[in-house]
DNA sequence: GTGATACCTG
DNA sequence: CAGGTATCAC
């Protein structure tokens, strides 16, 4: 609203700005100019609409023009010395109602507008006034006028009106600060028994001249003529529109004068311009004068049955109304009907009088009605009264806009006042019917609302927890999985998971949950569980089993490795996160002191996650365990409702799709310190693994940004570490004398080795490959060389040693692409024991 | 502008 | 190991 109110007053100022001007380049157009103004702007219509519908009752009864009326109208009437302006023909009248309602009009434009008299309308009242009043004045003795209302002094249309005259006028009019609010000045003619016709004649032969004017002035630009205009001051500007302006301001100063600014704006922009205007316009309006009035009258009249048809129209739209209303009467009450019948009849042809008196006389009718109606009222049932008002409104609602203000008015006041006692009985049936319905209307309108806004955000609380329970075959697995256990598709888990569920209706279809195993029973609704068959088949190797959660599986496998396969997903979404919480892991029996996290930034969580996670693994390691970062989080509730998963972290919604490609294992949130262990035990065979190489190789993580990010940050960490190791021992080895890198190797007893080993294998549990050794040796060798060379000197002199390394990439065994990867690797070597049999794993073994 | 990387710092 | 920043390439 509050925009479209600007909006309107901006549009407003700027038409009205347009329209004085135009008003004033075109002057003498008034009527036809006035009416196209006025046709112009919708607000103006509006309200000469308005006014218009008004005056249509005075025109068709009387047509007296209270002095109250003028009194009313104030700002414009009232300079035009109210009374003064007695009708002496019907035309008369007419045109003095019209002018009423146009002052109108300009009242309410002149309260929004800056200017006070540059409405159109205002401009149209005064062309009017001014010809009532001089007659015959030139447009600029009008304005003069205007600025003395009692001088009007240079009645004379004189054409011929000296430049003096002219000058003074702009001199004049900058002095006479005529208040803008008073257009008044002119329409107060003095004469003001003087008839309209010969006003609007007056009016139009001065517009003609104006545009007369102008266009010889445009074409003769005499520059002889020059005068300052010193004191030329726009608060005329009306006047000057009106004449001066017309004939002094070319369309040049129109254009020339900023809608915005105010009147100094108006100001013709050169004065020069205005006086050699002046001068010259005496000759130019005396020939044509005769001409313009005729035109001008034909325009008028024009106008005039424009109006009238406009009148007309309203009139009838208005019996329509008033047809419309009855109906509603009749249609419950006969006896009513009539009183209601009388009453408007009776408004309406208080309306019909001139809109002033009018309003006051509707003032009156309603006290009168008022005083029934409340009488009647305190017999009356609210909610019959309350009916009737709906009735009417919507009556109301259908007709045009531009008449309803009245009518509206009076047909409610009327309709209490209208009820009557027999109608009663009736009336409350008909209100008791219209209540049920409002009420069932309500209803069907709040279930229907409830529904769209339950449904949207995420199907039905069992829709939320579809990714259990939706049988496999609906959502065949990438991997090919044996679908039955992929209940838990990751992709479909995923999409699940943007759409958050209302919790309270995760919690209570929780126990619903169909088809839910076991473990989905006691799982949360989000969590995805493998079986333990199902379990051995993600995993691309095979073999691990447990990807339960511990509280759930205690014996899993999983417990005892260091690994836990992520397979829980978090029950409930937080919603603030788009994403669906994977919750990582099982960590959460509880063990985890883990905070959860109802914190909405995912970011920061994620963040978070990690480095719980970091500490966790460096803290206890805990055997069985998170996978996620998000693992702490679970804690907290040993359900498992790991907030941690919030997590969601970084995830954009995009990273969704990033998910890994092997959906046959659970997708964890966050990584774990398991994770980072794999990252370490893959840099021995890749240093500057690709992201999607990491992607296939942490398939159990859902990727996102942060997730990679987290990962190359890693490796890149890792990197870091080796290659300082690299240069520490080159250099030491320089120190140490070594003059050539061929004497430079690096086994597994070496110094470097072990400090590597111990980086990325502390636990010296996992069998270094012998192609790291190598790659270890040519680093090691690039170095020395490198730094013998001198190289280093160079800022970047360690990129060629970067080139040579990052080709040295080995493959990374198949094993590791199994989110149990570790679980196998370092279950067969604690639990077998047998060292070849993890080589075997790996690869490594023949 | 973004992502990847290197480098530095804590 | 993570955070931050700078650089480079796309």
């Amino acid at each position: 609203m509050p925009d479209h109110d600007s909006d309107s007053f901006l549009n407003r100022q700027t038409k009205r700005r347009r329209v004085d001007i135009g008003v004033k380049r075109t002057v003498g157009s008034t009527a036809s100019s006035t009416v196209a103004a006025v046709t112009a702007t919708t607000d103006n219509i509006a309200r000469a609409k308005a006014a218009i519908f008004s005056a249509m009752n005075s025109l068709s009864s009387h047509s007296h023009h209270g002095s109250d009326t003028d009194s009313m109208e104030c700002s414009v009437v009232q300079p035009h010395g109210g009374p003064g302006v007695v009708s002496a023909s019907d035309n008369e009248s007419k045109s003095n109602v019209l002018r009423k309602l146009l002052k109108r009009a300009n009242s309410y434009e002149d309260a929004m507008m800056p200017f006070p008299g540059t409405t159109i309308i205002s401009q149209l009242l005064k062309n009017n006034m001014a010809k009532n009043g001089g007659g015959h004045d030139r447009g600029e003795r009008g304005d003069r006028g205007d600025r003395g209302d009692a001088g009007f002094p240079g009645s004379g249309l004189s054409n011929a009106s000296p430049d003096a005259p002219q000058e003074d006028a702009c001199s004049n009019s900058s002095q006479d600060s005529t208040p803008p609010e008073c257009m008044s000045p002119f329409g107060r003619p003095h004469g003001l028994a003087t008839f309209d016709i010969e006003r609007l004649n007056d009016e139009h032969m001065r517009a003609k001249r104006a545009r007369v004017e102008n266009i010889i002035r445009g074409m003769s630009h005499s520059p002889s003529v020059v005068i300052p205009a010193a004191s030329r001051h726009e608060r005329n500007h009306e006047i000057d529109g009106e004449r001066e302006t017309e004939l002094d301001c070319p369309p040049p100063q129109s254009q020339q004068q900023p809608p915005s600014s105010p009147r100094g704006g108006e100001v013709c922009g050169g004065s020069s311009r205005e006086n050699k205007r002046k001068q010259r316009l005496p000759q130019q309006q005396q020939q044509s004068f005769t001409q313009l009035v005729c035109q001008r009258k034909e325009q008028k009249q024009e106008e005039r049955r424009q109006l009238k048809l406009q009148l007309e129209d309203m009139q009838k739209q208005l019996r329509q109304l008033q047809e419309k209303f009855f109906q509603i009467y009749d249609s419950t009450d006969d006896s009513e009907h009539n009183d209601l019948h009388n009453d408007l009849h009776n408004d309406i042809g208080n309306m019909s009088e001139d809109s002033p008196s009018r309003s006051d006389a509707a003032a009156d009718d309603r006290g009168g009605d008022d005083l029934r109606s409340d009488n009647e009222m305190s017999d009356l049932d609210p909610g019959h009264f309350l009916d009737r008002a709906r009735a009417l409104l919507q009556e109301q609602a259908l007709l045009a806009d531009g008449e309803k203000p009245r009518r509206e008015g009076i047909s409610r006041s009327k309709a209490p006042g209208g009820l009557s006692s027999s109608m009663h009985a009736e009336g409350k049936q008909l209100a008791e019917t219209l209540k049920q319905e409002l009420n069932s209307a309500m209803t069907q309108v709040v279930d229907t609302v409830v529904k769209v806004f339950a449904k949207p955000p995420r199907p039905p609380p069992q829709q939320a927890f579809h990714p259990l329970s939706i049988p496999p075959e609906r959502f065949p697995t990438v991997n090919g999985d044996n679908p039955n256990f992929h209940t838990t598709n990751p992709r479909l888990q995923c999409f699940g998971d943007v759409i958050i569920p209302n919790p309270l209706d995760s919690f209570a279809n929780m126990p619903g949950m169909p088809g839910a195993t076991n473990d989905q029973t006691e799982a949360l609704p989000l969590v995805v569980r493998k079986t333990p068959s199902e379990h051995h088949q993600s995993s691309a190797v095979g073999a691990q089993g447990g990807h339960h959660h511990p509280a759930l599986h205690p014996s899993s496998l999983s417990a005892s490795m260091g690994f836990s396969p992520p397979s829980f997903r978090h029950p409930f979404p937080l919603p603030l996160m788009g994403y669906p919480f994977q919750s990582p892991l099982g960590a959460p029996t509880g063990g985890y002191p883990g905070k959860e996290h109802s914190s909405p930034d995912s970011m920061d969580l994620s963040r978070e996650t990690t480095s719980l996670r970091t500490k966790m693994t460096s803290g206890h390691h805990l055997g069985h365990h998170h996978r996620s970062c998000s693992p702490a989080h679970p804690g907290s509730t040993a359900e498992g409702l790991s907030l941690s998963l919030i997590k969601s972290e970084c995830g954009d919604l995009q990273d969704m799709s990033d998910i890994s490609p092997y959906p046959g294992s659970n997708i964890q949130e966050g990584l774990s310190p398991n994770h980072l262990k794999k990252a370490k035990l893959m840099f021995f065979y890749t240093r500057y693994p690709s992201s999607n190489m990491l992607k296939m190789f942490f398939s159990d993580v859902k990727f996102n940004r942060c997730i990679t990010s987290q990962l190359i940050k890693w490796f890149s960490n890792f990197r870091e570490f080796y290659y300082i190791q690299m240069e520490k021992f080159a250099r030491q080895a320089i120190n140490d004398g070594v003059t050539g890198s061929e004497e430079l190797s690096v086994s597994r007893d070496c110094e470097l080795f072990r400090a590597l080993n111990m980086h990325y294998n502390k636990a010296n549990d996992f069998e270094v490959p012998d192609r790291f050794l190598e790659v270890a040796e040519v680093t090691l060798r690039e170095f020395f060389n490198a730094i013998v060379a001198g190289k280093d000197v160079d800022p970047s002199w360690k990129k060629a040693i970067y080139k040579v390394i990052c080709k040295l990439d080995s493959e990374v065994p198949e094993v590791f692409k199994s989110p149990n990867c570790l679980q196998e690797l370092l279950h067969d070597v604690s639990q077998i024991g047998g060292r070849s049999s993890i080589l075997h794993n790996l690869g490594w073994v023949p």
